[in-house]
DNA sequence: GGACAACGACCAGGATCCGCACGGCGTGCG
DNA sequence: CGCACGCCGTGCGGATCCTGGTCGTTGTCC
């Protein structure tokens, strides 16, 4: 990875999502600019200037696959991941056809990231992740969905293993509620944490069921530590 | 860090709040400039003044979130940590996307500082630090919530957790119970000072029923003191 | 040295908050 | 149509927080 993190170009006309779009990438240390309309992002994308290009399909001026087609046909190969409507098939037909990724709104920060970061690593920029978390007897395999606790398979659903994956990646940790659902759920969720304590719960009956000592913790008013128990 | 501190901007509309942060942040050693109104805000906040903006999301001229992006059009890239009501949950969706933390009111001086230092510190302006507190035989560490004397472990809630961290902050130090309460309690709390002696009290409790001297004094009359008794 | 006032330690009880389990409802998919 | 899944509301039980009071200790003034 570069020192300063990859250049990365975030297109969208809606100011909202453009800025949690580049204050999330932001966080996670890549240098971020923003183009506001598909024209802008054309005059601002030479060739070499960014890593990587976030392209919204549904814009007013240019559509996201045009901008995309016009950067390729003037020589910019940059690595391009559209956004799209969740139930946009149309769009999703298109995207995958000259994207190499692509993410639906609305999307959990989690998500994002972890599409962009295997962008760049096929593009040659990020180092190939494990694509395996551990901790203790636990093993995950991000890239295969799959869940092991002391050798045994653990089957989980989507949201429970996002939630498990997050806590993995910050083992030991007590990691707030709150923290557990800005980034696990998408920006468009409304509800309060307690939906939080419910996947708690089912996980924990998943893991210890198997047997072993209890891995998820509560550090009441405070979280949520997974770590094995002290004595 | 730089010798004379960051200088961060507050933005808020209600002079109690506007103040308490203030203050607060400098004592700290920042230097604090403040600004009553987004309007305001926008003016004095020209690109590379400041190292951080707290900025309320609700003020009466503008929106903090649309002074974050209106400071973000005009290429100001500073860190910006917004303030909200605690049930806000749209706030706190826009908030996530834009800010680079977030704070809800009421917060404790505590927590403020320490988001305050988070974003300083992701921003490259002041060292990692240890998140390991230290004195005598007393070891905490922060992110695991976690507390031993001498390698035994000892269970504290959340409240104990933070007045002896307090504690663990100024060694040695006498510390005024008044400002125990200020640091560690929000700022809405109505009720006393001596709130504190109970929680001294029980941290008391938990740390000396472990074996080995007494680590919290009582100096009268002025508040309380962590240190290694003299013989 | 003794009496008194101020201060602080500790306890006990009640109010509140938090964590968790359960069940229901809507939705998407086979 | 039935099932799996995700989301949400409710209610219980218990941990935690806070209050008020009592008792002991310290310092001060006579």
């Amino acid at each position: 990875m570069s020192p300063e993190g990859e250049r990365i170009l975030v297109v969208d006309d809606e100011p909202f999502i453009a800025d949690l779009l580049a204050a999330a990438l932001r966080f996670e240390g890549f240098q971020v600019e923003v183009a506001g309309s598909g024209r802008e992002a054309l005059q601002v994308a030479t060739p070499g200037r960014y890593d990587l290009v976030m392209l919204d399909v549904m814009m007013p001026d240019l559509e996201g696959t045009e901008v995309c087609r016009r950067l390729r046909e003037s020589g910019v190969a940059v690595p391009v991941v559209f956004l799209t409507a969740r139930d946009s098939t149309e769009d999703k037909v298109y995207g995958l056809g000259m994207a190499d990724d692509y993410v639906t709104k609305p999307f959990s920060l989690e998500e994002l990231v972890a599409r962009v970061r295997a962008v760049l690593r096929r593009a040659g920029y990020e180092s190939p992740d494990a694509a395996e978390l551990r901790y203790a007897d636990l093993v995950m395999s991000v890239d295969t969905h799959e869940v092991w606790r002391d050798g045994r398979s653990i089957e989980l659903t989507a949201t429970e293993f996002r939630v498990l994956q997050y806590l993995l990646e910050h083992p030991r940790r007590v990691v707030p509620k709150s923290e557990i659902l800005d980034h696990v759920w998408d920006y468009s969720f409304e509800g309060d944490a307690s939906i939080v304590e419910t996947y708690i719960s089912y996980i924990r009956k998943k893991l210890d069921e198997s047997g072993g000592p209890p891995l998820i913790h509560t550090v009441r008013g405070v979280g949520y530590s997974l770590r094995v128990p002290k004595e």
